[in-house]
RNA sequence: UCCUCGAUAGCUCAAUGGUGGAGCAACCGGCUGUUAACCGGUAGGUUGUAGGUUCGAGUCCUACUCGGGGAGCCA
């Protein structure tokens, strides 16, 4: 008999319709009467059940009744036409096997728990519709990016989780170390010697690969790392991860527009992809999570990205200033309602806002002309924010030297860094993607911690 | 880290300072096409933790812990 998955059943239903086959998976839901009886499963290739109808006549009716949500068969039975209006097709058993009988105080119920709630559970969250849906989409969407980028010839560059540079400066970082923390080795003043530590220095996890691939962009013209990272920020927001993922592609020979063109066909790209490639699970975020998400992802597809540089967003802004909390003038980051505004309520679309003052972004974003602003950009999407940070990078020693000491920072720290410019160094851009940020936006779920399979955040480090 | 709201059965929620309940889940039984199946019954509680006020606290007060929403920081 024919071992299937239920996604084979759902694509090429013609070839098993009327006939034996053999299914595995996990019981959903059971509905039993008296002579026969439903059981809903999931066997964990395709988001949809499927049906299966047994009666009195197998061996183990009584024990197939009483089966508890969870529990694992093994059916073998025939595909047939269903009479009931819900689903088309649906598996008549002659045969089921219990392959594992689950405990009945399994905590997932065939009712709506709250998100609260299955982030407690996160080793069985998977097992639910949203989680399920959540997931597969991360999977499909990851594999979407390696796509977009392989086929445009670029290289996928794995820059080290473990750093002995504090890249950019990007936020706090989590110490590595193979110290004693009990009883550490001391230098001459009393402080830690991490000399004796296990690299012979201060190490941290990453908190970007920039710096790092823009060395392999010097080599390979276009590439991109895609990995996690790590950022040791108390933050406490339904954004923010201490641990997430990040694509950092890099290009050379390219300025600020090219690198803001890559990043809208980037976006759209993805979006097709995941359309295209999980649309039982896109329908059903469109169902039940945000009735707006494909309208929202439509319009995306068929429109051009918005463009505002900072100094014009700061103009249209300060018109509105009696409607902020925080009113707007130029020099400053914007804030949260404010770029809100600008993406949700001027341009109800992704705008991208560029060309901030250099005051408020990092030293190696390449200096304008007009020696006030850098050649940065951010992309605000409505509903989540800001989703890219990219920039033009500094390709001129000398005006990065100059940076660097404006900055604090010293050259030795980044000798290699300066290298870079020194030995055939050109223009060149790149951006820095929130993967857990796309996934958010893709599938309209509000909490960065229901997009991550075991989410880690200040305070939380479950599983 | 700050502001704000919350924590009661396994889950989702009720309960005027005066005897802690319901729906779902579990368990037992019934039911010949179900769709979050339905119907009947049983069992299930140190009301987040520690103090305090009161004749009496789930309810009022204080601190703490955890969670939601917002802010800062950012991706």
């Amino acid at each position: 008999m024919q071992s299937v998955t239920v996604k084979e059943i759902y694509r090429e239903t013609d070839q098993f319709l009327n006939q034996k086959v053999e299914l595995s998976g996990w019981v959903r839901t059971v509905r039993s009467s008296k002579a026969f009886g439903f059981i809903e499963i999931n066997d964990g290739s395709f988001f949809e059940n499927i049906q299966v109808v047994f009666e009195e006549s197998l061996t183990n009716f009584t024990e197939i009744g009483k089966l508890t949500i969870s529990s694992a068969l093994r059916i073998q039975g025939t595909l047939i036409p269903s009479p009931g209006a819900k689903q088309p097709f649906e598996l008549k058993a002659e045969q089921i096997e219990l392959l594992s009988l689950s405990a009945a105080d399994y905590p997932l119920q065939k009712k709506r728990h709250t998100f609260e709630y299955l982030r407690t559970i996160a080793h069985l969250r998977p097992r639910t519709n949203t989680f399920a849906a959540v997931f597969r989409v991360r999977s499909v969407v990851a594999y979407a990016i390696h796509k977009f980028f392989q086929e445009k010839g670029y290289v996928y560059v794995q820059t080290p989780i473990i750093t002995g540079s504090d890249a950019e400066g990007a936020g706090e970082m989590f110490r590595v170390t193979a110290l004693d923390l009990a009883k550490p080795p001391r230098d001459e003043v009393g402080n830690v010697d991490f000399s004796q530590d296990f690299f012979g220095r201060i190490a941290s996890l990453t908190v970007s690969g920039q710096l790092n691939v823009e060395a392999y962009c010097m080599a390979f013209r276009n590439v991109y790392t895609f990995g996690p990272t790590f950022r040791a920020e108390n933050s406490n927001t339904a954004r923010h991860a201490a641990e997430f993922w990040m694509i950092e592609p890099e290009i050379a020979f390219a300025d600020l527009v090219d690198n803001m063109n890559l990043a809208e066909e980037m976006m759209k790209f993805i979006i097709q992809y995941a359309m295209d490639n999980a649309p039982e699970e896109m329908a059903f975020f469109n169902n039940f999570v945000d009735k707006t998400l494909f309208e929202r992802l439509e319009n995306i597809l068929g429109s051009e990205f918005g463009h505002i540089t900072y100094t014009e967003a700061v103009e249209l802004l300060e018109k509105e200033n009696s409607n902020f909390e925080y009113p707007v003038h130029w020099g400053t980051d914007l804030q949260t309602e404010h770029e809100r505004y600008l993406t949700e309520k001027v341009f109800k679309k992704p705008v991208f806002v560029s060309d901030y003052p250099k005051g408020i972004k990092a030293f190696y974003m390449r200096l304008n002309e007009d020696d006030k602003t850098v050649a940065a950009m951010d992309l605000l999407v409505p509903g989540v924010g800001e989703i890219i940070g990219g920039s033009q990078r500094e390709e001129r020693l000398d005006v990065l030297q100059n940076r660097m000491k404006e900055s604090g920072l010293s050259e030795e720290d980044y000798g290699w860094y300066l290298d870079l410019r020194r030995y055939g160094g050109v223009k060149h851009a790149g951006y820095g993607l929130g993967f857990e940020r796309v996934i958010m936006y893709l599938t309209g779920m509000s909490n960065i911690r229901d997009v991550i399979a075991f989410p880690r955040t200040a305070n939380s480090c479950e599983f």
